[in-house]
DNA sequence: TGTCGCGGAGTGAACGTTCATTCCGTTTGG
DNA sequence: CCAAACGGAATGAACGTTCACTCCGCGACA
């Protein structure tokens, strides 16, 4: 097995096992299992637990970032485009139930905090679509006069209860109730 | 030190502790010093941790049900409802960040699905106030025609996002930006 | 070509720490 | 004086991490 492959597997079985049993039931020994690897082969690729989370957060929100830029309708109306943004990120969290239950722990810890503030905060970077998107329409006035933060929470909020409510079966989601959710959501921030 | 007091001290020091230093980093010794008595008397008012901390959510829970009932403005018409229980629930959350961080936590671990489970699903029960007012909205057509569970995610998502935010310090909530925010909830559910 | 030696990836038992829970000597209230 | 309440050291289980060792592929050398 080439180095990069095993690098993947244990990423994948962190993902697994951190999906299933939870942040904190997710002890080294079992990713090492289920990865078919030692547990001290673990520490070959990655220093502590903690970086291993860390780089597979990493990783899924560089694919998800990539995700939603690929096919980001730039020359479209505000509207469309919020849509866009919205039935991706809904619809890969519904296709990906591992990656949503693991990005939601990840980002509910401290850790997480840590990348909001960064992400809101952090005034010199490019920001992400969503930002920019939000924040275009609050310049030309299609968008309501709120701060940016209580945008972000009306724009992506009920996305991640959806979502979550959906992979928990309290509901199905399909793709015409997706965008009603999405559309419902855009309704909350025009002016 | 009355039976009861101590009992109180202990859900209040478990709170502290869970609220500023996370679920699992939360160990029984520093709830007990925090409470001020020794670890072995917490197990004489609660068999397990696990009880304890159930406790402290169903406390927490029906105080919370109580509050949202006490001048509910159950002539009013649907909309006034609606924003009597946002801003009622949105201004405990910012009034207590601690009882916030709290129950998210909670209901964010699998003891908090189960919860879920339960409140969605269970037909028999009266269901509270925010489920029976939307599906009146429903049934009079004001408001959308979606399931009970997205019109809950539009409902309450965004609130529980701003709070967060809030608490975490990304923002400043007033009583004015509480209330918009609240208000665009309800245009997200309006037909 | 066949053999040997080497370097580094891989392993999992062992270690030290942390935690929930128990146990038992002490204190307190009636 | 007795029973119930209390405190906190002791206990054992579980965990992340380490480390002494094995294994394997490959180049050197005869």
């Amino acid at each position: 097995m080439a180095v990069s492959e095993k690098r993947r597997e244990i990423l994948d079985a962190a993902l697994q096992v951190i999906a299933e049993q939870g942040f904190h039931e997710a002890p080294i020994a079992l990713i090492a299992e289920r990865a078919g690897v030692g547990a001290g082969t673990i520490y070959r690729y990655f220093a502590t637990k903690d970086l291993l989370i860390a780089a597979l957060f990493q990783e899924l929100h560089t694919q998800i970032g990539s995700m939603l830029a690929r096919g980001y309708p730039a020359e479209q109306p505000i509207g469309e485009r919020f849509l866009h943004l919205g039935k991706t990120l809904l619809g890969y969290f519904v296709a990906n139930p591992r990656e949503f239950r693991f990005l939601e722990q990840y980002l509910n810890s401290p850790y997480g905090i840590e990348f909001r503030r960064d992400r809101l905060l952090g005034q010199g970077k490019e920001g992400d679509l969503y930002r920019r998107l939000l924040e275009e329409g609050k310049a030309r006035q299609i968008v309501k006069d709120l701060p940016l933060v209580v945008l972000l929470a009306l724009a992506i909020g009920p996305l991640l209860a959806v979502a979550r409510d959906h992979i928990a079966g309290f509901l199905q989601l399909d793709e015409v109730l997706l965008e009603q959710t999405v559309q419902a959501c855009w309704e909350a921030l025009k002016r």
